[in-house]
RNA sequence: GCGGGCGUCGCCAAGUGGUUAAGGCAGCGGCUUGUGGCGCCGCUAUUCGGGGGUUCGAAUCCCCUCGCUCGCCCCA
């Protein structure tokens, strides 16, 4: 039989993994609510027609990244590729925005259909934030400073923050229009992806990494020039605020992000550490998309974060930690091995963290491996011990030229320590 | 979807056409029927991702395929 393995771009958590996520999850949890922001939990699987039309159906993640398939009542379904349609599809269904602005956070796996690479799977993680009701300047601000902030927190350096403001449709339209013409005459100068791209996403352009195709748009309109009053004076607003709370920023004239529903203020944190899929956290306004899945006009802005590529930053500095018991129980013999459960849930009920030696092995073995554990205490019970309810406690941490510390007690003054 | 690199034990690896595929780590057993950190001894790949071919002979050469990886694309 051939070997059973995870599908393409999947990947295992591991036991050495899985601490540092927790740890990252555990932060951001309290961050969260420490900015007053509640965790939304959605399906994973929903309609496919909520991310066609909530995404945009020309973007690449509707048109050929979704795991869609029909489901045994004829339902067109699809994994989520992002959260953010699933959060505003919630939040109007369940009426929540008829309770005021609300500010969700959420996290959780997303499927995208993709070649995978470094920071890239088809299964990926990201942690969202979503400011659904808030249509002002420091609405924006709060969010990035959120987000900025839990970065910090979680010990990642070497962060940029990039900005950029998209306007609104109109602006966006009348800007589109001109680039397209300049580019139409530009056309031969193109790169073979850019020409495709004129017709399909001709913002997207913008963000081309061909050197040729940069140096060139240089001279392209620029979407600065077509902002109207009022998207000035908002971006201005974002950047006069961004300024006085001390977060560095750069404003990126080419950023452009690729989901339709985005307007004004659209924002990426970025590192240098992560290779080519360099966004740790992506995000802007998206004042259009309550009203286009169904709900009352509603502006919000949002992000997310990018768990695996985050996890890739961190174990850079960060030290592996692992998971160590407090005691490790060694035990051998008839009784001892029926005592030795009772003591460790004796243990456990006292809030101690402590692993059992299921294995019978020799003295010798289970001390060695309850040195190799990590734990403080290994905790001997043989059958001389289980007959007086007696265990030995013994200290791991003694340094070897000192004869090890070693106590004999009955399991109720053991107990007494913990209460 | 398109390019480049790679694929030998759970992990790290030597081997690049010729009798039994090094070694290290981890694991297991023992030296030590009840006392760790060190040491020593032993065991652990009929097989080199899978399939086909060339050859007297292949892990080593060729073809196909699968997977990993890096980049393009796309995005968190």
């Amino acid at each position: 039989m051939e070997k059973l393995q995870v599908l393409r771009g999947m990947v295992d958590l591991l036991p050495s993994e899985t601490i540092l996520w927790q740890h990252i999850e555990e932060s951001a949890n309290r961050h969260f609510k420490k900015a007053g922001v509640s965790e939304i939990r959605t399906p994973l699987l929903e309609a496919t027609e909520l991310f066609s039309r909530g995404i945009g159906e020309a973007t690449d993640v509707v048109g050929k990244e979704m795991y869609s398939f029909l489901d045994r009542g004829n339902r067109n379904c699809t994994l989520r590729p992002e959260g953010t349609a699933s959060v505003v599809r919630s939040v109007i269904q369940n009426g929540l925005t008829s309770q005021g602005p609300q500010k969700l956070w959420y996290s959780g796996p997303m499927f995208r259909y993709e070649r995978p690479q470094a920071g890239r799977q088809r299964q990926f993680h990201q942690i969202g934030l979503e400011f659904i009701g808030f249509g002002s300047p420091r609405s924006e601000v709060e969010a990035i400073s959120i987000a900025w902030d839990l970065l910090k927190e979680l010990g990642v350096t070497g962060l940029n923050l990039e900005i950029n403001s998209l306007g609104n449709d109109e602006d966006r339209k009348t800007y589109r229009k001109n680039l397209v013409a300049w580019l139409e005459e530009n056309f031969k100068s193109l790169d073979s992806d850019s020409q495709t791209r004129l017709k399909k996403n001709p913002l997207r352009i913008l963000d081309s990494k061909n050197p040729s195709t940069k140096a060139l748009l240089t001279n392209a309109p620029n979407l600065k020039d077509f902002l109207s009053k009022e998207s000035k004076e908002r971006f201005q607003k974002v950047e006069d605020e961004l300024t006085k709370l001390s977060i560095p920023f750069e404003v990126n004239p080419m950023l452009v992000r690729g989901l339709d529903y985005y307007s004004h203020t659209a924002f990426e944190i970025t590192s240098s550490d992560l290779g080519a899929q360099s966004t740790v956290c992506g995000g802007g306004r998206y004042d259009g998309l309550v009203e286009q899945l169904g709900g009352p006009s509603t502006p919000a802005i949002g992000w997310a974060i990018g768990m695996e590529r985050l996890i890739l930053l961190l174990s850079r500095n960060e030290p592996e930690t692992y998971y160590s018991p407090t005691y490790y129980l060694v035990n051998r013999g008839e009784q001892a091995e029926s005592f030795a459960l009772k003591v460790a849930r004796d243990l456990r009920y006292h809030n101690q963290n402590v692993e059992l030696d299921l294995s019978s092995a020799a003295f010798s073995k289970q001390l060695k491996r309850a040195d190799r554990s990590g734990a403080k205490w290994a905790v001997l019970i043989g059958d001389t011990e289980a007959k007086e309810h007696e265990v030995i406690l013994k200290d791991l941490r003694s340094k070897k030229e000192e004869r090890s510390k070693e106590e004999r007690l009955k399991l109720k003054d053991l107990l007494k320590r913990f209460s």
